[in-house]
DNA sequence: CTAGGGTTACTG
DNA sequence: CAGTAACCCTAG
């Protein structure tokens, strides 16, 4: 039985190599890795995932969750603000994966899959981002982005302004040179610092050699053996091997459990991103995925250990509905509720009936929630669910509280109609979701039917 | 999901 | 209490 420690040298040389990408399946399923993973394998198994976007080249949301993913592991090892080429990539990636619906308009798309992908991507993603704990993704770049994307929701003219840049080429690009710079700020694979450090006190060690292979593995065990010592369970050569990997500053003052966090910090909590969403049969890999191998989710990895005799963490997409928008997900602050299922705008289904309003919650709707920064975009909470038995219902079910309409939504919905035409209620709402956030698409259209009526 | 009829709450 | 806006119910 291979030592554990030693197949992740092995899996790092073969990730990093030109190797096929099946090849590297093969590998991760067939060796016994440690559990958890280290945050350098994480970094590597998700850097080759980008590289295997790039060959396709096919960039999706899940090059935007790898790098998501990559910024929280670096985030969690202690580094700093993620680097200007990862920000750079995120913010090309998310505008590529938008701008795309635009040249793939088939004929009868009239621009929903573009609306539905600046919704799904720009108004609940990246908004999502923004108010986490992963900001420093939010770039100059991508805020800029972000207008632009709002603008070419309600202007033709940007639209084809944007169906004309070669949006992909800038993201391939983009991701392309931060898979450089990080390769680079990687430094070579274990194996190979490992092969060097042999060569050298191979040859320095003079004379009394016999350059035997028995003696070249004896040099080799003692040079493991000396790791173990060390307790470094990796066996890194030396303390600033994974630091630089991982983009720790070296010079920065140590946090006192930055080591413990290091080697508790499981795959749970870096991948944790995803967990507990897109359930619904909707899903697609848009909207953020629950880990699922067979998807070839990068947060994937996380199951790695458990499940890789019955799935295969695949770096080749097998053909998911890539591109296709499918469910309108947006999913809450991530980081504030790692391993909980995540609410999205679909877990709220508006046309449920058998709830009734927490009053108090109506009354002063952020008084129990200190941080309402963190709040999800819809007021699902202040439902509450009744299963009491039909007879019985009508006696508790209430009414919402009713709500007079802003001129802001009624403006909004005014023109949302101009654009989209009548009879889209669900679609208007999903374009404004926080205008009409208290209002469901059957209020839309009862709306609209009051409005036609004083004209 | 939407359309359209029905119901309820509010206002003058 | 009538008129109206907001909300609910349900067939297709």
């Amino acid at each position: 039985m291979l030592d554990p420690r030693i197949t992740s040298w092995i899996l790092e040389f073969v990730l990093r190599q030109p190797a096929e990408d099946w090849m590297a399946n093969e590998l991760l399923f067939a060796l016994p890795l440690p559990s958890p993973l280290s945050p350098r394998l994480k970094k590597i198994l998700l850097l080759r995932r980008l590289s295997s976007d790039l060959s396709r080249p096919s960039l999706s949301a899940r090059t935007l969750l790898s790098l998501e993913l990559i910024e929280e592991l670096e985030r969690y090892a202690g580094a700093g603000a993620p680097s200007n080429s990862l920000a750079a990539a995120y913010a090309a990636v998310a505008v590529e994966c938008t701008t795309r619906f635009l040249r793939e308009r088939s004929d009868d798309d009239h621009g929903e899959d573009f609306f539905d992908a600046v919704n799904r991507i720009w108004n609940c993603r990246v908004a999502d981002l923004e108010r986490s704990e992963a900001a420093g993704l939010f770039s100059p770049a991508l805020r800029e982005a972000r207008r632009e994307m709002e603008e070419a929701i309600v202007n033709p003219v940007v639209r084809v302004g944007l169906t004309g840049r070669d949006t992909k080429k800038a993201a391939l690009d983009a991701v392309r040179v931060y898979l450089e710079e990080a390769e680079k700020e990687m430094g070579p694979p274990y194996l190979e610092h490992l092969a060097k450090a042999v060569c050298e006190e191979w040859m320095s060690s003079g004379t009394g050699r016999d350059g035997s292979v028995v003696e070249l593995y004896e040099m080799l065990r003692n040079l493991l053996a000396s790791q173990g010592e060390r307790g470094r369970y990796e066996g890194l050569p030396d303390d600033n091997y994974e630091d630089s990997v991982l983009g720790r500053d070296k010079d920065a003052p140590e946090q006192d459990n930055m080591e413990e966090n290091q080697n508790q910090m499981d795959l749970k909590l870096v991948f944790s991103v995803n967990e507990g969403a897109g359930k619904g049969p909707n899903n697609d890999d848009d909207a953020i995925a629950r880990p699922n191998l067979m998807n070839q989710d990068p947060s994937d990895l996380e199951h790695v250990e458990e499940n890789r005799e019955r799935a295969s963490l695949s770096f080749v997409d097998k053909g998911t509905k890539d591109g296709n928008p499918g469910t309108t997900t947006c999913v809450g602050d991530k980081r504030d509720c790692a391993g909980a299922p995540k609410p999205s705008l679909m877990d709220w289904n508006p046309t449920a009936r058998t709830f009734e309003w927490d009053e108090d919650s109506i009354e002063s709707p952020s008084e129990n929630s200190p941080d309402p920064s963190n709040k999800l975009h819809l007021p699902s909470a202040k439902r509450r669910e009744i299963s009491l038995p039909l007879e019985d219902n009508k006696t508790f079910v209430k009414r919402r509280r009713k709500k007079k309409w802003s001129s802001l939504e009624e403006e909004t919905l005014r023109k949302a109609v101009e654009r989209h035409g009548v009879g889209n209620w669900k679609f208007i709402k999903s374009c404004h979701p926080e205008i009409f956030k208290d209002r469901t698409e059957v209020d839309l259209k009862d709306k609209w039917r009051n409005m036609i009526r004083c004209i």
